[in-house]
DNA sequence: TAATACTTGACAGAATTACTCAGCTATTAT
DNA sequence: ATAATAGCTGAGTAATTCTGTCAAGTATTA
């Protein structure tokens, strides 16, 4: 239950490797491809999507590719899924681009918001950085780092 | 983005109407598709399986109909949503019944899992009791009661 | 001007969702 | 007994969403 579509998964990974390769400028979508195993084709449709959103920008010709439009720690994970998914809503109802027929006496509706804002705040909290950080740890873990409170939360 | 199924949404639902109606004995599939407004049929398929799963049991014939196994404090939202819709399983690597073939080296599977696990604890703290007190809570609010923590978290 | 790289819109197969339908079995009241 | 009530079960299907592909562009640089 309450899975997050291939596209946004694949959005925050595309992220993840555009700010990994920040200090070798623009990064191609051929890279990325290669390097988190998507088709380029897929990615054009989602990186687009991102660019349009300004999370990206894009770099034409040779030499070319994309680039944060941000710096890590300013792009959280719920920003990259809402543009890609829409925004959390557990049922239609919550959708405020739907909206809800019966909102008064719906015993459930608060449930479903209280779970919805509990998951937006998690993902809002998250950011491109912590992914790199939680990354790096991954490698540098024996070194016995310090490992900041939220970066603990992912190894928990 | 993360949306439930209408599935668990009305399982839920109906779950809490046979809590409603715990003081007048058996609820039939009839009273809750009416007070609900979900079809027979669809529910018929709903509550069955949640009867298989042992969160109700049924009485047949005339006064029969369904009842809890037992009582509302100890059966949680996320019982109920785990035996119509699965365990939660932001991603199918983390889903028990399929696997991750990349498990290691893959940034976003402890963020994925954290998110998870966020889900899963605010669903199996959340019992039909607290739905109950909720929809009480909305029909006498203006008597000012004590709100205990979790009902206020519905409120919010 | 050739090569590189992003841009855009249309489209299609697969999977999932959200149901319906038909016919059955069990229990109780008369 | 038997008729009425009420749950039990499996099959099937229309609609929607997901997960991509494909073709034909445009912009930039060496």
């Amino acid at each position: 239950m309450l899975r997050l579509s291939t596209k946004g998964q694949y959005g925050v990974r595309a992220m993840f490797e555009i700010a990994r390769s920040i200090s070798r400028g623009p990064t191609t979508i051929k890279e990325i491809s290669e390097r988190q195993d998507v088709s380029v084709a897929y990615l054009e449709q989602i990186l687009n999507t991102l660019r349009k959103a300004g999370l990206i920008s894009s770099v034409r010709g040779p030499g070319g590719g994309y680039v944060l439009s941000g710096t890590p720690d300013k792009i959280s994970i719920g920003a990259i899924l809402r543009e890609l998914e829409g925004p959390v809503a557990i049922t239609s109802c919550l959708d405020p681009r739907e909206g809800c027929l019966r909102v008064d006496g719906c015993v459930t509706h608060l449930l479903w918001k209280a779970l919805g804002e509990n998951i937006e705040s998690f993902l809002d909290d998250m950011t491109l950085k912590d992914l790199l950080e939680g990354n790096e740890l991954m490698a540098t873990r024996r070194r016995g780092r310090r490992q900041p409170e939220k970066i603990r939360m992912l190894h928990k």
